[in-house]
DNA sequence: GGTTAGTACTACCGAGGCTCGTAGTGTGTC
DNA sequence: GACACACTACGAGCCTCGGTAGTACTAACC
């Protein structure tokens, strides 16, 4: 087991891309899905349709009946799921480790990056301030 | 192929581990490693060996005669490949979505982490600052 | 010169992912 | 009601990668 949830394989990552494209979010059948992969690759319907399959077993979609095929919906957002990865190498170290992994993606990071972070901080700690206020810590 | 370099399988970690608690950075032969190891759960020497190798050949290790033996050490800190690992997945996605990938990773960062990323944000922004004075933009 | 310790080469297994075929079942149509 | 079609479930084959190890060759050392 290489990974936890967050990483996929290659047809898997192009299932996904297919499904997160779709501008209608109630959800692709697996022909759809073929039709729409089929651009750039031909593959059997039951390819597809396994892949879909595992991607729901393993959570990553979730799928609900429509007539007599199913609709698959992703269950969360490619960023959600890109972000869930970036935390998944941080697991494996303790909190000085994981402070200085952190400054080394940051020296890593390039200028819109560190825009983004700068944004998304101060954001986040407007946020925890706001909330610290509502709620008066235990 | 899961992923890029940066990830590692269990006993690969391991031995990464070992080398990387080594505290004399010249390298060690597939000997030491093997003993270090060797606390943990008894392992063939070959195994060893060969795990190295592997590391060798990946980059994640560089080796350089020793007599007859090979001593290997690491070309990057446990940080480096932490921090390449969470870039990876940034690589599959576009500024706006890597963007919007960083502020879902900052959401669900703990405290600690908040406290290292402004910390090293700032590090970052005072040796850039720095480096603009010294040398001119182009 | 034989023992020892090291390397290279090779192989096998299991997991996970990719690929697809076949069989079963339900639906719509003539 | 029978037939064609579409979809699902199940399973099998193949590939890659990581973990594990054996065997064969070689250099050093006593």
């Amino acid at each position: 087991m290489p990974n936890s949830r967050s990483s996929l394989g290659s047809l898997e990552r192009s299932v996904m891309d297919v499904i997160w494209d779709d501008p209608a979010a109630k959800g692709l059948t697996v022909r759809e899905v073929l039709d729409r992969l089929q651009t750039k690759r031909p593959l059997a319907y039951t390819t597809v349709m396994t892949v879909l399959s595992r991607l729901a077993e393993k959570g990553t979609l979730e799928r609900t009946r429509d007539g007599r095929a199913w609709r698959y919906r992703t269950t969360t957002t490619r960023q959600q799921l890109t972000a869930e990865a970036m935390r998944d190498p941080l697991g494996e170290l303790d909190q000085e480790q994981r402070t200085s992994a952190i400054l080394h993606f940051i020296e890593d990071a390039t200028e819109d990056e560190l825009a983004s972070l700068r944004a998304a901080l101060d954001a986040v700690e407007v946020r925890a301030a706001g909330e610290h206020g509502a709620t008066p810590s235990s």
